[in-house]
DNA sequence: TATGAATGAGCGTTCATTCAT
DNA sequence: CATGAATGAACGCTCATTCAT
């Protein structure tokens, strides 16, 4: 294989690559505007300037492009996750952190966070290899940070890192649905803010791991 | 009116009400076969052997035959967790008891869990009052159930029963969609039982809110 | 044939009249209520506390129901020139009254008007001999007046009466749906009151035919 | 933007507006042999031999397919009446000339004069802005040889030109309405031809302005 | 006579995907 | 590589009419 080749080859690469990020802008801005249920094929290709077809020269599918904003999205909670893990010396503290970075990432990024949730929520969504990778690195750092813990003996030494990670998760994502589908709820039964609610959800699962 | 009209009135009414059942179990089939997603008017009146059109005679549109098996599946579920909190003299007892028949339900009520998720999940669905009653009517029994602890001094005293019980709602949705949606995730990377897991959840939850 | 079974007959001859009458009411109830377009055979049984079903032993399809009604229609609007072909001495008087009995008609029997209407601009309409009857009493009460008004000399002796009573007809026809469908076109760009645009209308026609 | 571009851009317009066309052609055809009521997108894209989405491509919905024809009756009439009125030096020939244009438009174009009629008739219709103007026009050029009429003293100099218009334009449809719908009537009941009793209309229209 | 449940064809509209160019 | 026109099945829903009881 000649170097030329090479050359052409990765040049085309990143033209392929820069190609699929313009699709997935597209596609993002589609979502802020219309939300998930009304994001058609056509309105991405009409936001992207490009043909309906083309997108299809890029991706299989529809679920792809969903994928792939998707593996964004868990890269971009991994960063805030990282930085709130790095934002305190105190274990405890960096937990907190991690549950209000989720809590924030709801709030600055709907777009995506609605998409990490409709992939907790539904059935038959192939989820790729680099997709579990992604959800893989953010369970990783969540457990490095409660072995830290558990290591410091800030947080009860039977805990199950692995597992409590996962627990943390799913209520996260289920806490966070409530909070986005029954705001009205909230503010009806309980008279309280968003936010306190889900301080009272923090509190209350760390109170359950401290030793 | 005479009594053979009343009879008559009675008996028309039962057999509607036979009738919208009927519709009912053909779409919890459907469900079966096919989840949410896929449910379609044109699906159901098949399964039901009926035209398309004798369904709008029972129902006004597509969601309320939705709304319809949600508001049983939630007064199932309050039977089940009205057994729960009876089942032991322990307050703490009847909470672990609630969050078990909140996992029985789903095992053994997997189409109606389905559905009280999907109405947690999804913006823009009408909560009839019917619906909301019943969502009342549990939400009211978790409270009633917390307080009875509280006053009996085993869990802390400072603890918001209405904001607890939602807490817990949201988890629990959480954590069953996580359980449902990946379960070979928790098999592969927990290597452990779904019930291990959560068993692990309720013990956490349960651990934040003890004195 | 015996006397008692003719009076059973007629008997449930004025019982079947009856019930045409109360089908008639609901339905003009409906019309009042929803229009024309959207007037169903559910709407109308249900107005009328019947099955739809009965309807349909009483006549023999939608369209007959409505052809009834505007037969109704036709004989009010027939009085209504008939009382004012008979409020002055004046023949052109007369029949000025008859133009503007046609458009009280239009404003306090819209529903009927609406009918009135229909029949005159949708083809394919059976129109019954009764139909036809009641369209040619008005007809031959406005010729009347016409011949009158010829006999003293105040409009053109030339003039076919006939045919004018037609030409009348259609051009108040479709000047009252100018009005009824149009009403900001004119208010906007003649400025003018709908009764004042009546008005020229009626002006002109007359000075069309005075001697 | 290079040339190429742009005329291949106008190729694609070209091509867009021959298949808007052609669309408006079989809807036409399908207006023809079934009529306005009974016209159906189904119908429409069969004529065409169409998917039904496809019409979708170039209509928003069925309703811009009917204003579309709609517009261009509006705007044949226009070229009807321009005609009609450079037809003859005298004004009051110009506008006898109009009203039998109108009659030939109807005679000649029975399709198109029955959307005019149409969205004469029916409330609830969007009139766009392209319609509003070509209706505009229509008035317009009616004004101005009324105007001129006027200036020239054969018409009442108290007329207002304007509000006559309209009236021509409410009672012409009206009368033809009834020449459509009610033939049989006019035939039997006056013996006479259509065209004779348009006639007599237009006479008495003109004897009512004429000074 | 009266019922009213059931029909079934019809409606306008949407949209992911394909394919000839 | 890119197009974008075309598809066609699917969708939720309406409604005049029928018919067994």
């Amino acid at each position: 294989m000649g170097k030329k080749r090479n050359i052409a080859k990765a040049v085309k690469e990143d033209e392929k690559f820069f190609r699929k990020q313009q699709i997935i802008q597209a596609a993002e801005l589609v979502l802020k505007k219309k939300g998930l249920n009304k994001l058609s094929i056509a309105a991405v290709a009409k936001e992207a300037n490009l043909a309906q077809g083309t997108l299809y020269l890029y991706f299989k599918n529809k679920e792809e492009i969903l994928a792939q904003i998707t593996l964004q999205a868990r890269n971009l909670l991994l960063s805030a996750f990282h930085k709130a893990a790095h934002s305190s010396a105190d274990p405890l503290e960096q937990l907190r952190n991690i549950y209000w970075a989720n809590f924030d990432f709801y709030i600055h990024h709907k777009i995506h966070y609605d998409l990490l949730s409709f992939y907790e929520n539904s059935s038959g969504l192939q989820e790729t290899d680099e997709l579990l990778e992604a959800s893989q690195n953010i369970t990783a750092l969540v457990i490095s940070v409660l072995d830290r813990a558990k290591n410091q003996g800030v947080i009860k030494p039977g805990l199950n890192a692995s597992q409590f990670a996962h627990i943390m998760w799913g209520t996260c994502i289920g806490i966070i649905q409530l909070i986005e589908v029954k705001p009205a709820l909230l503010q009806s039964t309980l008279g309280i803010e968003t936010k306190k609610f889900y301080e009272a959800f923090v509190n209350n699962a760390l109170e359950g791991i401290k030793v």
